[in-house]
DNA sequence: TATTTCACG
DNA sequence: ACGTACGTGAAATAT
């Protein structure tokens, strides 16, 4: 019988180490517990062994019989992180049938050894661990494999020899007693270190052996007064490194098949751990022990599937799902399907109740064949996202197993929709209980029918306008390439942040400023701060701006040019953790602005003939909403009066009246207020307005010290989501924070700006939301012909009839500023014009 | 697939 | 002594 035998603490330590940060959305850690679980799959698979035992360490100090209490004290206690990881992966390994063996007074070393004895002869054994004290087990029937980071490494006798010099295993005690081992706190033979230790026990062969010989032994003096002086050490530390052998274990070795899996407690404890891809693992590989069953809801019936029809079209609340081009629709326990357009549109137009996963789909469908989808009541998908925007991957299956409803994967390919009732139930509740219900039905739920309607119009796109851009941009490109070979006196390619790096900070001996992971930093802020110590810095920098235009923008963009000279971008709704959408395929949120030849790019987004752009942007609406929050009298008395921002910043920390006030104090003020919704730090402050951090932390305490309010809803704010685990904006959106109960004080700083800039971005994205909602119904009503085409953050397009456009002006500007009622007015610019260029004021 | 860089609010 | 502002998406190179 082969038995495979794990160190359980000394696996999950290499796990621990081995994967950086991984946590649930909640903040429960599973970095070990995948770890663990990639790392013995992957070794079951391996070895095949027959049977399978983990040990563990009891958490209890281990005042072993053989050792004083000192004994492995300075092995410095487990992270929290992986303490709180320890029970888990017991629980896992226990629904998995694995035997789990602690031994009250034994190290999981001493139960691997007996282990060892007892799968011996014409039994074997194999040894899993990431320490190399377990070598010393290694026999013709028991192999060590040695898991590192990397691979795993086999240790046979004969593989044993050859890396320690010709040694036996069991002489690995012999070494340590003399020369010791610090992380197990084995003290041995003062003086005495690797070299010496290989040496003495290479002639003696043991450490006895070696003592019963000293006076014979040719050594230098000082060897042997320290080998005389460490005589009881030596001893002593042979004592501690011999690995035991008689652990009182289970002596029967058929105990140690595995037992059955328990399928539905393993189910339930990962799904809430959210580790869906060891769930599909443990599934998909089958395990001829415990066949996993489909899960099937307790006390429910099938479902009926028939097609749908004229005539049994459902008038109740129905469920549906519909893919582009197959309707399934649910009501009672019967599931009626058709791929049949005048049905399908029948359905998704009349005005029953209805709800489903994505509204996305059918929307876009109702909107390309001149209808709309009514009576929409529920989207799950959403919901999952409010309750939880850290989660990422919102599937049927996935929500079902997070709320604790049946997924019924017995319905096969109607699974999902015949999953929705329960699931609905559970969200409804659960959205209830975080009071986000109206945050639901008022902004999230009618936005899905908005940003349909976004990508269902697209934007016009000029190709021929971009494509002729694109070949300005390549000539000027290649000029630009052949200059700089010649002066930098090599040819590379100058997008290679490697090859870049080697020319720059080598070849030409610039001083390297920044590293990363893989070598030099070549970044912008890098090069920049070389720009005169050498003539081709200017010229890459060029480079790479027209590189960054022609490739994403250029070549991009037009890839993402449909049939009718527009590009539909996709609006995510359930994206961002803090409640903005997001755009893409292509993205539209970051074409380029601030720089006056990227700006150019927008001269190529259009109106449709007969029509123009209506543009409108809140001005400062994250300053606005803080000012607000906070309640800071000062900042509001600012936008009430209609002050520049900055300025009256400036002015308010300097001390010194806003005419005194010029332009790079103002741009210092700036920055702070930026600094301030980012949860500001002085030392990034004082690198981007270019002062020492001392003066940084000046400005900053300047600026708290005067808007004290803003200070004091920081700290609460921060306080707050320590004590609840999320914070909320004004209409109650959640983000959850769980780096702020990580112990790495590096990711909790992190948790702390996530925390005090998520109110404010999330509140400002809630507001641009619920004006979307307002701009499209009003839109409906009064300008039929105007659409709402794009959103970014904080600003709004429109493409309207030329003759509407003042009017859709108004619309807009006053539907934007009337979105919320705030303590500081939400202050709309607009303009209007032929291009998205002419149309941004 | 991961890393680096850079475009936007 | 560390690493250094929040939130995104896309492309090219490196692995």
């Amino acid at each position: 019988m082969k038995l495979l035998a794990i160190d359980g603490n000394s696996i999950m330590n290499r796990a621990f180490y081995g994967i950086k940060a991984l946590s649930t959305s909640k903040g429960e850690y599973t970095n070990a517990l995948t770890g663990f679980m990639n790392i013995y799959l992957k070794e079951l698979e391996a070895v095949k062994p027959d049977c399978v035992a983990v040990a563990f360490d009891l958490k209890a100090p281990t005042f072993r019989h053989k050792a004083d209490p000192t004994y492995k004290a300075n092995r410095k206690g487990m992270p929290h992180e992986l303490a709180l990881q320890m029970p888990l992966i017991k629980e896992i390994l226990g629904y998995l049938g694995v035997r789990i063996i602690e031994c009250e007074g034994w190290e999981a070393d001493d139960v691997l050894g007996t282990l060892s004895k007892l799968f011996s002869g014409s039994d074997e054994c194999v040894i899993l661990t990431g320490d190399r004290d377990n070598l010393q087990l290694v026999t013709d029937s028991c192999t060590v494999r040695l898991a590192t980071n990397r691979e795993t490494v086999v240790y046979t006798p004969d593989k044993f020899s050859e890396m320690y010099d010709g040694l036996k295993p069991l002489q690995l005690i012999e070494l340590k007693a003399l020369m010791g081992d610090s992380s197990d706190n084995i003290p041995g033979v003062k003086g005495i270190g690797e070299k010496t230790a290989m040496q003495l026990i290479k002639e003696c062969g043991s450490v006895d052996e070696l003592y019963n010989r000293l006076d014979s032994l040719t050594l230098t003096p000082s060897v042997r007064k320290k080998l005389e002086a460490g005589h009881d050490d030596a001893l002593n530390s042979h004592f501690l490194a011999t690995i035991v052998t008689d652990a009182p274990i289970e002596s029967d070795k058929d105990k140690y098949h595995t037992g059955e899996r328990n399928e539905s407690a393993l189910k339930e404890l990962l799904a809430r751990l959210e580790m869906n891809k060891l769930m599909q693992r443990l599934e998909l590989t089958g395990n001829v022990e415990a066949e996993p069953q489909p899960v099937v809801a307790e006390n429910k019936e099938p479902f009926d599937i028939l097609p749908l029809t004229a005539e049994n079209m459902p008038s109740a609340v129905t469920e549906f799902s519909f893919d582009g081009s197959k309707l399934a629709v649910v009501c009672e326990n019967k599931v009626y399907i058709t791929e049949d357009e005048k049905l399908i549109l029948g359905y998704l137009s009349s005005d029953t109740e209805k709800r489903c996963f994505e509204g996305r789909t059918a929307h876009l469908y109702a909107f390309g064949h001149g209808t709309h989808l009514n009576g929409l009541s529920f989207c799950c998908d959403l919901a999952g996202y409010l309750l939880n925007s850290q989660a990422s991957g919102y599937t049927v299956e996935n929500l079902c197993l997070t709320y604790h409803t049946a997924y019924r994967s017995d319905m096969g390919e109607h699974a999902d929709v015949c999953s929705l009732r329960d699931l609905i139930a559970a969200l409804s509740r659960e959205l209830e209980l975080a009071e986000m219900k109206d945050l639901y039905n008022d902004i999230e739920l009618p936005l899905c029918e908005v940003l349909a309607s976004m990508e269902h119009y697209g934007v016009r796109a000029d190709s021929d306008g971009i494509r002729a851009f694109g070949e300005k941009l390549a000539v000027k490109m290649e000029e630009l390439k052949a200059d700089i070979f010649e002066i930098a006196g090599s040819e590379f390619n100058i997008l290679s942040p490697k090859q870049l790096g080697k020319v720059l900070f080598e070849d030409l001996g610039l001083p390297a400023k920044k590293k990363t992971k893989s070598g030099y930093s070549t970044n912008a802020e890098v090069l920049e701060s070389l720009a005169d110590k050498h003539p081709v810095i200017p010229m890459i920098l060029e480079y790479r701006t027209l590189a960054k235009l022609n490739g994403t923008y250029v070549d991009g963009l037009l890839k993402q040019v449909h049939a009718d000279g527009r590009v539909h971008s996709y609006f995510k709704q359930t994206e961002t953790r803090t409640g903005r959408i997001s755009s893409s395929e292509p993205n539209m949120q970051n074409i380029p602005v601030r720089k006056e030849l990227g700006r150019e790019m927008r001269k190529f987004f259009t109106a449709e003939e007969g029509f123009l752009l209506v543009d409108a942007d809140y001005s400062q609406i994250e300053l606005r909403v803080l000012a607000s929050v906070c309640g800071d009298e000062n900042m509001r008395e600012a936008f009430l009066s209609g002050k520049d921002i900055h300025t009256s910043t400036a002015a308010q920390v300097f001390g010194l009246p806003e005419d005194f006030v010029d332009s790079s104090m103002r741009s210092a003020a700036k920055a702070v207020n930026f600094g301030i919704i980012y949860g500001i730090g002085a030392f990034s402050l004082s690198k981007d307005i270019g002062v020492s951090v001392a003066e940084a932390k000046r400005y900053i305490q300047n600026y708290l010290d005067n808007f004290s309010k803003v200070s004091e809803f920081m700290d609460t704010t921060v306080e707050n989501a320590k004590r609840d685990g999320y914070v909320t904006t004004i209409f109650g959106r959640r983000r959850y924070i769980p780096e702020l109960s990580a112990s790495n004080k590096i990711m909790q700083a992190f948790g702390k700006r996530a925390a005090m800039n998520a109110p404010i971005q999330g509140a400002a994205a809630d507001i641009i939301k619920l004006a979307m909602v307002k701009v499209y119904r009003k839109l409906r009503q009064e300008l039929p012909e105007a659409r709402l085409i794009l959103q970014v953050h904080d600003e709004l397009i429109l493409e309207v009839p030329k003759e509407q456009a003042k009017a859709a002006e108004k619309l807009l500007k006053e539907e934007m500023e009337s979105a919320v009622d705030m303590a500081v007015p939400m202050t709309v610019d607009v303009h209007s014009g032929k291009s998205w260029y002419d149309a941004k004021g």
